[in-house]
DNA sequence: GCCGTTATCTATAGCTCAATAGGTAGAATT
DNA sequence: AATTCTACCTATTGAGCTATAGATAACGGC
């Protein structure tokens, strides 16, 4: 028969030796973006031939939900740590956003693949990726209520937009960070204060009442 | 001789009538990305054929960038309006905002291509598009820094990545604000609150000294 | 009622690209 | 020493895509 049904086994396994691959798929979908990067693109960045690519990935998709993967990989992990760990809101908050930039530094090009190119992964899998950024969502605002609860942060706080206006600031960072010439640890700082000061100057407050004045919990 | 001269004349010319057109075109850009679009998907969406597009665009590449000219158009002059005007700089960082989100109610399409696919135009028009981005930059700049100066704003203030934190957390928008069901207005207004005041609740201020204490000018 | 213009159409050239088939040199395993 | 596996290679197929060429139907002006 036509069957050889080895071969689908067999293409799924020798991947552990490939993270070269995918960072050269990573740096040019970053680059010119899924659609508009060809296979002979990443071959080229590798010296190999374009058709050497398919035995270690079976399809472009495929490539692209390997890089998307390693582009939100350990944030939602990083985050609930963060969360249930000690500290006030504005705290966790500052380190939450931290977090969240630092992957910046070392693997930027599959942080920028998987914000700008996840909408084009085939259904499945980009639903399947899509729970991690909920879930990432869902740690912030979290922290957010938190600190509404305890009398941290504004009683009148929109938490869902807040969220959303927070992440949407951390994640445009990937766009210019290369550009703008300035260390994300610096970025990271002045975000924190952005978010839990705003911009206006204040009749200087007398105590800094930062802990909360609630009940415990 | 081969020569046709009226052809290239006459080509740019009939483009009066087409907004259908090139909205179909942000249609299509705009949810699938420009090299992920195909001028069928265009053609489809109009119910003509393919071919009967470049009656109204030369090349593909064109039609972005009509699509982005419409996706930046208008929003440097509105910004300078602002803020040239009156006002405290608070109120006009506010003002900025709104204007800023606006468009996205009435022409998202054209404002989520040119701040996705800008990037895929052609040398030439990306950099004469790109002015207008830095100049709307430096404008936002303008108005943060005359809020320094005039004592409203943080002295320790660093406008340019609060600028980059402001448009990162606006152009975000354009990203969700279909998914949410949220009007516009309403993310505007807690969008300027945070800017402003942040999320931190304050042993509550005395007086609401929002009016510069320092000298005119 | 002829003519130019406008807005389409059909047909196709020419190219790029993802993916498959099948081969092979060298290293590792037995 | 023979065999298997790894990491490529060459060659090619077939699909899809942009863009051009040339025809045409409808229509308004003269």
């Amino acid at each position: 028969m036509t069957v050889i049904p080895l071969s689908s086994a067999r293409r799924s396994s020798p991947r552990r030796r490939a993270p070269e691959i995918i960072e050269a798929a990573a740096r040019v979908f970053a680059e010119r973006g899924f659609h508009g990067a060809s296979t002979q693109d990443i071959a080229d960045v590798l010296g190999i031939r374009q058709a050497s690519l398919y035995y270690y990935f079976a399809s472009k998709e495929e490539a692209l939900e390997l890089v998307c993967l390693q582009g939100v990989a350990g944030y939602f992990e990083a985050a609930k740590a963060i969360a249930s760990g000690k500290g006030t809101a504005a705290d966790k908050l500052a380190r939450l956003v931290k977090s969240h930039l630092s992957p910046l530094a070392d693997r930027g090009d599959f942080v920028r693949v998987f914000l700008n190119e996840r909408q084009h992964l085939p259904a499945e899998s980009r639903r399947r990726i899509g729970k991690w950024s909920r879930g990432l969502e869902r740690v912030f605002e979290e922290v957010l209520k938190e600190g509404v609860r305890r009398g941290e942060f504004r009683a009148d706080l929109d938490t869902r937009l807040a969220v959303l206006a927070l992440l949407g600031m951390a994640n445009a960072v990937a766009g210019w960070h290369r550009a703008e010439e300035i260390a994300i640890e610096r970025v990271s700082g002045e975000f924190a204060r952005l978010i839990a000061d705003g911009v206006l100057k204040r009749p200087q407050p007398r105590a800094r009442a930062r802990q909360a004045p609630r009940s415990a919990r």
